[in-house]
DNA sequence: TATCTTATCT
DNA sequence: TAGATAAGAT
């Protein structure tokens, strides 16, 4: 099936020309058109499994905003659905994505992209005969959006030994994506902690400076945990480092040591290690680095923690940019990668 | 109560 | 390994 012949989609419109043009388009489904929201409930409802694909616009009169969207989710969390508005701000598209939708399309319609719907009943299908759906949006028309539905479904969880067993209370069917760090949202992340300064990085503030849509406090206490991490570890290896070899840096597939000359390294690395024991000692420090690491080389690269992959060649959309086709970590053989590894 | 931090999970 | 999340600490 490479077409959209025998995909039942049921659209949903209150713009009666909007969807007109979209059942011209649309005429060789088995397509129902409806006007009223929950008019669309009801069809579904009594039609259960009768559609492969439900087109709605977010707004519609007499009706909140992706209220439609989240009420099929509830009823139907298989059913995929698009959205389509002529709102064709990245903000909302990410929004969509975020309540649980397939896809977004921008009004008006485009043929070429319609004739792409199959793909949806076929990564259903897929998913109904796998049995799970978390590989699925690498493959699908939302390939950075990771799928975290599987995951809510996890009700045990190792806590210190405290309490054993605690039910995840959150509804399973929300669907939230999952955020990469490229090097535009790392990026921002640092600008913000200058910004603030180390003493006051919080993930509250660094999330306030950083002022992306979508990303949440948790995405920033996440990160900012790994990159506190990666400052401390770096640290500690320089300052052993030091002690081992008076090198400076012992370990040749560091960043730093492979970039900054071993007697400008060290110069940072005199601190003793019992005064190194903050997060923003270890800033400091790492900051100062990379400003003489800058200065030493006349192409400022950008300045990332190990394992955070960059595409300088990938359009920067700010979160979930697409990874697929690059490779696990340990992979980075493309030019435009630059990926470094901490041990 | 809100937020931070840490440990643990996927 | 990266990012999400639970839960204790502040």
């Amino acid at each position: 099936m490479e077409s959209l012949e025998g995909l039942r989609v049921l659209v949903v419109d209150d713009d009666v020309v909007s969807l007109k043009i979209a059942g011209k388009m649309l005429r060789s489904c088995k397509y129902i058109e409806c006007i009223d929201a929950n008019e669309a409930l009801n069809l579904l409802r009594s039609h259960l499994n009768c559609f492969d694909l439900v087109i709605t616009d977010i707004t519609m009169t007499g009706i909140n905003d992706f209220q439609l969207l989240e009420s099929i989710l509830q009823e139907n969390n298989d059913l995929p659905v698009v959205m389509m508005s002529v709102d064709d701000k990245i903000e909302t598209m990410i929004k969509s994505i975020q309540k649980g939708a397939y896809f977004y399309l921008t009004k008006p319609l485009k043929m070429e992209l319609l004739m792409t719907l199959w793909q949806f009943v076929m990564v259903k299908n897929r998913e109904k005969s796998i049995g799970r759906r978390d590989n699925i949006s690498q493959n699908s028309m939302t390939p950075s959006l990771i799928d975290q539905s599987s995951r809510k479904g996890k009700n045990i969880m190792k806590t210190h030994g405290k309490q054993p067993i605690k039910e995840n209370k959150k509804n399973s069917k929300e669907i939230k994506p999952v955020v990469v760090w490229d090097s535009y949202l790392h990026d921002k992340f640092i600008e913000a902690i200058q910004i603030i300064g180390p003493h006051r990085a919080v993930p509250k503030n660094i999330l306030e400076k950083m002022n992306v849509p979508g990303l949440t406090r948790e995405n920033v206490a996440s990160h900012l945990q790994k990159f506190r991490l990666y400052l401390k570890k770096r640290m500690e290896k320089n300052f052993h480092g030091t002690l081992g070899d008076n090198h400076g840096f012992s370990n040749p597939t560091q960043f730093v040591s492979m970039e900054t000359p071993p007697q400008m390294a060290q110069q940072h690395m005199t601190t003793p290690i019992t005064q190194v024991n903050s997060f923003e000692t270890y800033y400091e420090s790492w900051a100062k680095n990379q400003q003489m690491f800058n200065a030493h080389n006349s192409s400022s690269l950008p300045v990332v923690p190990p394992n955070i992959r960059i595409e300088l060649s990938q359009p920067v959309i700010g979160m979930n940019c697409n990874h697929m086709g690059t490779g696990n970590a340990g992979e980075g053989n493309n030019q435009s990668d630059i990926e470094m590894e901490d041990d």
